[in-house]
DNA sequence: CATGAATGAGAATTCATTCAT
DNA sequence: GATGAATGAATTCTCATTCAT
């Protein structure tokens, strides 16, 4: 199986970029990590600028509010993760080795920044501006691409083509979600520690695509 | 295919029990609502008080304060749930019958009390009693019972035993769970609104434990 | 000369009135005092409740917001004050008369509450609201009044005919307005103030009407 | 009628000035406009910045703090006005002609610069350093040089003795000031805009003392 | 001189909780 | 029980002032 294409997730600052967007940055990271700890409405600005090494004053120079943080988060994170979905659909590969790299994708989107994903999926669905269209039009598009790689690998025969097209989507998604929601929550034990968890997350995102594709009947068991 | 065990899920207050209890009721009743819809900080005590119909400084005469709002809600909601998991459980049904009847019960659950869920998976695990073992130990006891009904499957040989039966656990409930988060965020589309969603669900339900037991993969792909 | 109709200007709260519209009433009354003192800028919504002697939070249950308690007082002190402005004006009484009493009802406003003319002069015109047409025609309807009764001086042959009757009514409002705040700045001293200061009035109200009829030009000076 | 003396009232920078107190004066200049609009207290640095087109750390280059803006503001304008008075009150001319001055004087100032003359008046006196008795004093010279005028063409004959000369000084230029007021609050309808208001003040400084010196009363009708 | 990032005291506002009626 | 007035701690947000560059 090919090298599982990984999101570039720059956490520390870059530095090309203008000390005002590093500290802009810094803000935001702190956000995040505070905000998928005590939830948005837990969270104190305070909170933020202390694990941000800032004043709370000068927050309010780089956001207007609290909320505009939020949609901040969403509006860069969600890109950065959003294009290297696409870059996955728009391969010419089997319809199998694009769901394993979008679950390698997501799973290590997970693993590694465990906090994007929280509250990109907890928080902003929660927020008075996820009402707005265009934020729900991003999820959307989420849907979009995994359900164009399964249309696609219905087309070409590799995938069953009696199933709905969107309910496999979700189904995929959502196994993949729980299954590190429930390592974040600990609900399941992990032995592998030592090893960052990486290989966990490998065997994870096979067993899962596993299931998905060949599913958990025994052989000959297909209705 | 038999009959799908439902859970009764009474909402309007019970006549046999006391008033008392009935307005305690009518309290968590509302708290859920409000905290499904704004999360548990964003919701005010005023905000549950009116939704439920009373003056808010009668929520303290049946409870203690907001976080026992929320635990009674776990108490109560979340017993009922496990009952009837449990009641699946032990049924001497094959194992792909088991797990057509609990994608029904969560379905279900989802579709006829979605605040509940809301509720139960996101606010609970970040209050701070969820910290307490009592209340994580409650959710591991919900993958405990599926996890007891795939292994049990795999014993039988009616399952595939190659495949870490927690992973497959948590598949199987991630990938219910976000086919229906999808519909309540609107994330897709159902044409059959008129029928209450019924028919959705049925299919819904159909085609998730489809594709977990016999896989997407066109016929003759395995692997 | 008549005597002098006085507005009534109650401060302590009326006993008929309803407990809550009476501590609504005593964080006005606080209000008026505080802004007058401080400005509406430069007072605390703690300075309001402390004058009322009540918890700061309690201003909030009563007003949504400082700027409300700003609108609420300039509504109920001038709907007061116009009222008896009609009054005087619909008399049919000479035009000398009617602005005696006028320069009365002024200075007595001013005499026995110098913080609501203070407020509802100088607060409520820098006031985001005063922009509003609203608040601004209240204040025109108070040169109207006076304008209307000079203008009817002038159809009777009481008072000249060849002066602009708005410049006359500013100029009369303006004479005594400076009169009082010279007072009220201790720009003048006043002797008698063991009287209360009623004396001075009485005197003030007939030396501005008496300049403002006759001319302060020594007999005969008339070009 | 002799031509009206005007006071100077320079707003760019005097070329001559070194660029320190160039800068200096456009800062204040600034602080004025925005005072004016919302008062003292709701006044921030940064919009006098932006109002004097520098960024607002460099105001601390050239004022210790907020409130010696203030202060400075007054010190400045007010020399200015007085100064003027004083030269009008030091002619040998009929009382009349001096009055007529004095509200020219007032009246062009207003006219010219309204906001000096709402912060003078408004402002500086609810300011702390007001309360010091140097900045009392100087208001009260105000009235003192108006009070001579008066007290002068009393002792002349030109004007009644029988009036209180403090109580007539302040009846002047209160009729002054309010007539001014309502103009700027368009309280009163100018129809001469397009002469920029010149003619409109020259026909109220004439009709203003008219009025004062010669009463509003129809001929013959003195008591 | 000039800039604007940084700080933090201070004020407005919210809301859980108590309590008199 | 029921109500909602009252309290004040906690939080958001503002802005005067300082200071590094």
């Amino acid at each position: 199986m090919t090298a599982v294409p990984l999101v570039s997730l720059p956490e520390s600052s870059d530095p090309t970029r203008s000390p005002r967007a590093d500290k802009r940055e810094r803000i935001l990271d702190a956000a995040i990590k505070v905000f998928a700890r005590h939830g948005y409405h837990g969270s104190r600005i305070s909170d933020i600028a202390r694990e941000a090494g800032i004043a709370y004053g000068l927050v309010y120079h780089y956001f207007k509010n609290k909320e505009e943080i939020l949609a901040s988060i969403f509006e860069q994170r969600w890109g950065v993760f959003l294009e290297a979905l696409e870059g996955i659909a728009s391969e010419e590969t089997p319809a199998e080795q694009q769901l394993f790299s979008v679950a390698a994708l997501i799973l290590n989107a997970y693993r590694l920044r465990p906090d994007w994903v929280k509250v990109l999926v907890i928080e902003i669905q929660r927020s008075a501006r996820f009402a707005e269209p265009g934020q729900l039009r991003a999820f959307g598009q989420f849907f979009d691409v995994v359900g164009r790689i399964i249309r696609r690998g219905q087309e070409r025969g590799e995938l069953r083509g009696d199933l709905d097209p969107r309910i496999a989507c979700t189904a995929f998604v959502g196994a993949l979600e729980l299954s590190i929601t429930s390592l974040v929550l600990r609900l399941v034990e992990v032995d592998d520690a030592g090893s960052g968890g990486g290989e966990y997350y490998e065997n994870l995102a096979r067993t899962v695509v596993d299931i998905f594709l060949h599913g958990l009947a025994a052989e000959g068991a297909r209705a």
